[in-house]
DNA sequence: CTCTCCCTT
């Protein structure tokens, strides 16, 4: 390749630098900005400088587009006859928006259109997928099909795995990862093309995406975005991504799918005796619809919705009754143990009925279905904003989400899906499920948004802007944790929860810990909080799990729990062949997956950490005490378990990202939670059966009720350090206090409404300095009850009890001024900060040295504290002395 | 006396 010449004019350069690597672009821009050509020769180390960075990335580009390989397409496809329109599509816009079902082939044939427009040249096409397992498929299918291994022309990346090389042209990745990168290189220059794949789920992860790159677009001119959906609300994305009054094209792509029958098979209603409409229940709706698909076809696979474990439990119980011939029930749900979960993808001899939750509708495809039961019906997660708290109710699925379901069963042969509602129920569904950024708290999307300076979040492009309670509720949140100010900025400690991989309450632990001296014990439960429950239990093996776990349970707290299975795994962890760890998972009821996923993302934080100049230590020693038998004597076993003084320290810490969960015992049940709630612990909870006083709950869900799982037991005076800036005083009984020389009063605390602190004793003069120094001069000065050697003070109490001596002594009581006209004195004279004995003192010392005629001033004078002057003759009536006859004299006092 | 699903610097 020849060099660069040296330009006649700036300007000469410009189409060279379109050739060059997106990454290099702007800083060639930027660099060539400040040459001045005038000054410059072909010799000038500056031109040289610039030129051989600019041949550099030109030559990465060239070398690129020596590695695109040939590329084939399989005609079957549908994408695959739509070819050039898209090639060409692509080459004349920015967006492109391409509709296709299942069996289109748009995932895996889209990038390599790409590549023939001649995208993943200056960058790479970044492919994202919602799921990890799909991320994996989709970039085997595709290096399959362009003949190269994985990892080098095409790669890809999830958490924790990345086999992406620099030089690779496709790059698939789950979008969590590109929102992450986006974060450390706001433009997304290693990108020339951005495809995301199943937009229409939208998934918080795909909402904050297409609002970053429609932020995007403007700046990037060069780069190429593709938005790939259902063909459902496509309309949508193109909108979205109008700009400048242009809307970007909409490609439909037909799906390569078989007819499915459609039966609409509503609950049968009947009266009962006392003439009630009773609906029949759903469990023997399906039971019925089972019985009537076995007579037409007693061996096709059947799929039926479920809303949960138990409901696919009791299902299972009512199928098996029946003695359903040459049948095999097979339950799937996310929770279910791996190699349970793998009985799915088996075929077997027998006509199997899979009853599944959520996970077979775009999760997990199931092979060979012919029939779909769907009860439309799904529990889906839904955060309060009212309650601050996470519900999970049953809901009704929408008409977009009951037609995925219906396709789980045309994929390889026609299909019938019988819906258990009618087709009048249907249509009165919602078209679409509601998107996740409707549903969930907003927190973490704020923090990022703040960390990245996307400015206001009301404003930001959201393709559907969630409503404004939602978004405060998020900067509340953040507020909570510290990470924010009042003023919405980002604090410093919000930009290190923000540098932390994991929900911004678990971050905040995490930062926490640090200063407790317990970040390797935090990082731990943190990690734990942060992935799926590493136990794998279901109904059959519940009672022998509990047994197994038993061993890890800490009565003081469910996160201790997680740090003693830590304690116990690692040992083995790094002793055990892969194999031996494999079992002693399965026989301890542990998910191996989750366990090894629990040990990458702790070293991952630790990783994390350490960039934002945090330093793990070694996890703290465990004592040893010994158990304590059911007689309550202590026994020769042995139990290992952290230290009080760290399991405070690391208490503290939870609590810190907690502290809108902590609850206070109400009655034999509940508990009262934040903002009046009431709340029960979970059945699966060490605490369950314990009562204590105050607990601290990891994570608050609704479900039959308020459940709390994760709990530990605290002290509630440690959040009062903790929540300074959401607790709320109140006073009461202000007081002087004759031998603090201070006013003093009983202070109450609240954190959202639980008293943390009642009726503790005070100073009150620094938190009410107006109402402290009244009482300090009603009681302490006017009434005498401070005792102080201050000169005009202790003339003025002489004063004032000589002319009480003289009221006792006439019986006449009207004398003395009013207390009133005292106080006006003193308040006019004494400045207002002085509201105790130390204070008055020590400004009283001073102003007789400095001020002298500021003291003088407080001088009382009988004729200021005289109403009237006594006669000389009422005054003979009641003398000091009495003279007894011819005798002694006797000092006189009246009373 | 028991919670759907997915993702990350």
């Amino acid at each position: 390749m020849n060099s660069i010449l040296f330009p006649a004019q700036k300007n000469d350069l410009l189409p060279l630098l379109d050739q060059c690597m997106a990454k290099d672009q702007f800083t060639l821009q930027r660099s060539l900005n400040k040459l001045d050509f005038s000054q410059l020769t072909e010799e000038s180390p500056a031109w040289k400088k610039w030129a051989a960075k600019a041949q550099r990335s030109l030559e990465e580009a060239q070398q690129r587009k020596l590695r695109v390989p040939k590329i084939q397409y399989d005609m079957a496809l549908p994408v695959a006859a739509k070819k050039e329109l898209l090639v060409e599509l692509i080459r004349d816009n920015q967006v492109v928006v391409i509709a296709g079902e299942t069996g289109s082939g748009k995932t895996t044939q889209i990038p390599k259109i790409c590549l023939e427009a001649g995208q993943g040249v200056r960058g790479k096409i970044g492919c994202t997928q919602p799921r990890r397992l799909a991320a994996k498929s989709v970039s085997e299918r595709i290096a399959e099909e362009l003949g190269s291994p994985l990892g080098e022309v095409v790669g890809y990346q999830v958490r924790f795995l990345d086999l992406v090389k620099a030089h690779s042209l496709i790059k698939v990745m789950t979008d969590g990862i590109l929102l992450a990168e986006v974060q450390n290189d706001r433009f997304l220059t290693q990108y020339d093309t951005i495809i995301i794949d199943e937009a229409h789920e939208r998934s918080i992860n795909i909402d904050f995406l297409l609002g970053i790159l429609k932020q995007l677009l403007l700046k990037r001119t060069d780069l190429k975005v593709i938005i790939t959906s259902a063909t459902i609300d496509t309309q949508r994305f193109a909108e979205h991504f109008t700009l400048n009054g242009k809307r970007p094209p909409v490609v439909e792509v037909s799906g390569r799918t078989f007819p499915v029958e459609l039966r609409y098979r509503p609950l049968a209603s009947y009266e009962d005796d006392a003439g009630n409409v009773v609906e029949q229940d759903m469990t023997t709706g399906i039971a019925d619809a089972i019985d009537e698909l076995s007579n037409e076809d007693p061996f096709g696979d059947v799929l039926v919705f479920q809303v949960g474990e138990r409901d696919i439990k009791e299902t299972a119980e009512v199928l098996r009754k029946r003695n359903l011939k040459n049948t095999e029930i097979v339950p799937l749900y996310a929770r279910l143990a791996m190699s349970d979960q793998q009985k799915v993808f088996q075929t077997s001899q027998k006509r199997r009925i899979i009853l599944s939750t959520n996970v077979a509708e775009t999760s997990l495809t199931i092979p060979g279905i012919k029939y779909v039961i769907d009860p439309g019906l799904v529990r889906i997660s839904r955060y309060s904003v009212r309650s601050k708290v996470q519900r999970l109710p049953i809901e009704k699925i929408s008409q977009a989400s009951a037609n995925q379901r219906k396709g789980r069963c045309g994929r390889v042969s026609d299909g019938i899906c019988i819906r258990l509602y009618d087709e009048a129920n249907f249509n009165a569904r919602p078209e679409f499920t509601d998107p996740e950024i409707h549903r969930t708290a907003l927190s973490s999307v704020i923090l990022t948004m703040a960390q990245l300076n996307l400015g206001d979040v009301q404003r930001f492009p959201f393709i559907e802007k969630p409503a404004d309670k939602s978004i405060n509720d998020g900067f509340r949140q953040l507020y909570e944790l510290g990470a924010l100010d009042e003023k919405h900025r980002l604090t410093p400690e919000g930009r290190q929860i923000a540098k932390l991989p994991i929900d911004p309450s678990v971050a905040k632990m995490v930062v926490e810990a640090e200063k407790n001296g317990v970040l390797a014990e935090v990082i731990v439960i943190a990690a734990a909080l942060s992935i799926q429950d590493p136990r794998d239990i279901n109904q059959t093996t519940m009672q022998a799990a509990r047994v197994a776990h038993k061993l890890f349970e800490d009565e003081r707290s469910d996160f201790l729990f997680f740090l003693n299975l830590w304690h116990f795994y690692e040992h083995q962890r790094r002793h055990l062949t892969q194999n031996k760890l494999r079992k002693l998972c399965k026989t301890n009821f542990l998910s191996y997956m989750r366990m090894r996923e629990w040990h990458e993302l702790t070293v991952q934080l630790e990783q994390s950490l350490k960039r934002i100049g945090m330093r793990v230590g070694k996890l703290n020693l465990f004592e040893e005490k010994r158990k304590i038998n059911k007689q309550g004597i202590a026994s020769d076993e042995v139990q290992e378990r952290l230290s009080d003084l760290h399991s405070i320290a690391v208490h503290k810490s939870l609590l810190a990202g907690l502290l809108g969960n902590v609850a206070m015992r109400d009655d034999d049940k509940s508990f009262l939670g934040a903002r009046s709630t009431k709340l029960f612990i979970h059945p699966s909870s060490a605490l369950f059966k314990r009562k204590p006083k105050w607990v601290l709950a990891g994570e608050l869900i609704e479900t039959t009720k308020l459940y709390a799982r994760n709990n530990a037991v605290i002290d509630i005076h440690w959040v009062e350090g903790l929540a300074k800036h959401l607790i709320k005083h109140s006073y009461s009984d202000p007081h002087w206090q004759k031998k603090r020389g201070q006013v003093g009063a009983y202070e109450s605390i609240t954190l959202y409404g639980l008293p943390i602190v009642s009726r503790r004793h005070c100073n009150y003069g620094p938190i009410n300095p107006v109402e402290a120094h009244k009482i300090f001069i009603r009681h302490g000065l006017v009434e005498g009850q401070l005792f102080s050697k201050i000169g005009f003070f202790v003339h003025n109490q002489a004063l004032v009890h000589k002319i009480e001596k003289l009221e006792h002594k006439l019986r006449r009581p009207d004398f003395l001024v009013d207390d009133e006209l005292i106080y006006q004195f003193y308040d006019e004279r004494i400045p207002k900060q002085i509201y105790s004995k130390p204070a008055f003192e020590k400004w009283a010392k001073r102003a007789e040295k400095e001020t002298p005629e500021q003291i003088k001033a407080l001088y009382l004078t009988e004729a200021y504290l005289m109403k009237q002057q006594a006669s000389a003759s009422l005054l003979q009536d009641f003398p000091d002395q009495v003279h007894l006859s011819n005798q002694l004299s006797f000092d006189v006092d009246y009373h």
